[in-house]
DNA sequence: AATTGTATAATTGTCGACAATATCATTATT
DNA sequence: AATAATGATATTGTCGACAATTATACAATT
């Protein structure tokens, strides 16, 4: 349940549709998911220590402000080295069945870029990362989370929404064809600072 | 009182009191601390999405592992990577007050290294590293505790006591002076990975 | 003897209510 | 008119109780 809010309540705010600055209030949440203001505590607790939103003691919580351009660039770069340590982990025992996912997130994200569903795009987007990441480890999963989020809030202006098809597109053909290399470079590419 | 639950566990567990793979009962807790259960609850679903815990839904928490040694040295360059950055930012607004704390952190870490009292050691030194990085950006604050507590779970085994005082001394010295390239050179001594 | 099924106990998940705190509009004072 | 005090409203924090789920112990069956 918690994780459901949670997914829900993250997408909507990388994809910007809730403004930054502004108080997401618990009763109203609450009503709109049909479950006790407890739940949407949890879940708004959690999202905060992610790092999607801000938590101030008695005054409720609210969407993060987009990190700087330095911390941008800092994110990114700790988000590279993840994901090059997390890609060497996860081919190492890369199955069929991983490919068939991959292909899967790739066709929706595919679909989406076509229609220009930008909060279908960020969900995706994020989804192929995480998939490597998670199959390394869990706990690295988590960490990268946290930086990844808050490097991408209110990141709703995708210059080029055909670049970042085919750019997934590379790195999914490298891990099918289980060239590391390829694999860690096409990544690289694909995680930049904005 | 969230954060007063936090603290307390998380400083038992970063001293390695509480054993790994031991599940951490709600109930126990809200009696020991004299809250409810449910303020209990807030604590652990933070110290899970710390990372300190494993949260397994319907079956409570319980510590989490050690890192692998290869998750260890990631770990370390991320924190250096960080800790850099944050050098840089604090330093730039440090304060006389600044240097008070700071002086204030050390000499407790040196009379917690004289009486070898491994919970006040690994408390403070954590506190340290804390100070700058905090200073520098809450929202790195996050990402950097997350980060930091992984990499010390069960690293109960401090060497050499007198070493960790002395190398934070160095890096005390070298605030003082306002020395940014000493005081990094002097933190990324510092972090090592075990 | 090993395994399956069942009842019991322990634990977590969810809820509604009330207390504590903060926010805001109104009034009184200088 | 501007500011401070005051009360009303809204919001978060905490609690105890009950529901749902999981783990455990024990008996029944093969």
């Amino acid at each position: 349940m918690r994780q459901q809010i949670c997914d829900a309540l993250r997408g909507e705010i990388m994809a910007g549709e809730i403004s930054s600055n502004q108080p997401v209030r618990e009763q109203n949440l609450a009503k709109r998911f049909g479950v006790s203001r407890n739940s949407v505590r949890d879940a708004l607790l959690q999202l905060s220590q992610e790092g999607v939103l801000i938590y101030s003691p008695n005054c409720g919580v609210r969407v993060s402000s987009p990190p700087t351009r330095k911390e941008s660039r800092l994110y990114a770069s700790l988000r590279r080295e993840i994901e090059m340590h997390s890609l060497e982990i996860a081919l190492s025992s890369w199955t069929k069945e991983d490919d068939c996912n991959l292909n899967r997130l790739q066709r929706i994200l595919s679909m989406a870029c076509e229609q220009q569903d930008l909060k279908v795009i960020t969900e995706t987007d994020l989804a192929m990362h995480r998939y490597w990441v998670s199959k390394a480890s869990k706990e690295l999963e988590s960490v990268w989370l946290g930086i990844t989020v808050r490097m991408l809030i209110a990141y709703s202006q995708l210059d080029n929404y055909m670049q970042c098809c085919l750019e997934h597109a590379a790195i999914v053909e490298a891990i099918a064809c289980r060239d590391l290399s390829a694999a860690k470079k096409a990544v690289e590419l694909n995680i930049r600072s904005k």
